[in-house]
DNA sequence: TTGCATATGAAAATCACTTGCAACTGTAAA
DNA sequence: TTTACAGTTGCAAGTGATTTTCATATGCAA
């Protein structure tokens, strides 16, 4: 019955180092978390992780992200008005471009934007912790 | 008894070419946001336009907000979680810094971030509609 | 194995809005 | 001006998302 689970390890081990308990509730969430290819929302993330783990209540799911979030294993995105959704953080920064004929989400990153943007910041007494920016962009016409 | 009231005029007929019905609480809500120097949120908007109009209610003040966002009187913006906050558009275009700590909103503007918007865009083949672009700093301690 | 700080579930509470509804009021027409 | 009525308003109840309360259960260090 010692069926080594090599994704349950790395998991707990990421909690731990994280310097979390290692409950089933929160494997189960990371595990959702880690599996995700979209930005769920916590009522998602809740059904999701109601597979691995039945019994994980709502409070414990919205405790859990937030915790994960904390912690800096996942990102929280709070998009216009709607539910905090969430992502993994695997990938580097980027911000996005939003076609606004078809909906399109292109990534992009400028190191140079990010630098003025602490530029502006420190001018004005402050420290960027994190920033949004978006483009909504229309695809141009004549070349 | 007939004091001319140049402001209250002004603020006649802003609804009034918007196409909005001209009542007490519209013009008490259009004042306030006029003279708000800040970014308020509906309760804080509520509280101050009480002041002209005792009688106005909460559902008021969100409907009233809604009819000058839609209207383009007023400018909504919905800063990470928080509720939303408003701001008259009169003034040029800008974009703003959240301090995390006490929720501060400051403005600032920068052609140089705007060029190179305009050229990550232009690279992708896209074309800047418009964009979002807020920092979520804390005051810097040491200089 | 134990001690206890933490985490959890269930339900109630909170927050930021939104909506139903009956009473009221601009507004435009008569 | 009076009238007619669609648009507005206040109050209260309703929502949906998220947080908190509190009693119970559980990691984990000793």
């Amino acid at each position: 019955m010692t069926k080594p689970d090599r994704q349950r390890e790395k998991l707990e081990r990421a909690l731990h180092t994280a310097g979390l308990r290692v409950t089933t509730q929160r494997i189960a969430m990371l595990r959702v978390m880690t599996e995700a290819e979209d930005h769920p929302d916590v009522a998602e993330l809740h059904r999701r992780a109601q597979a691995h783990d039945p019994a994980i209540s709502v409070a414990t799911a919205y405790r859990t992200i937030a915790a994960l979030d904390a912690a800096g294993l996942v990102q929280r995105h709070s998009f216009d008005g709607a539910s905090a959704r969430y992502e993994r953080v695997d990938k580097l920064h980027h911000d996005h471009i939003v076609d606004l004929d078809t909906g399109d989400i292109v990534e992009f990153q400028s190191d140079a934007i990010e630098r003025l943007q602490s530029e502006i910041a420190a001018k004005l007494g402050y420290e960027v912790v994190h920033h949004r920016l978006e483009l909504y962009c229309r695809k141009r016409s004549e070349p």
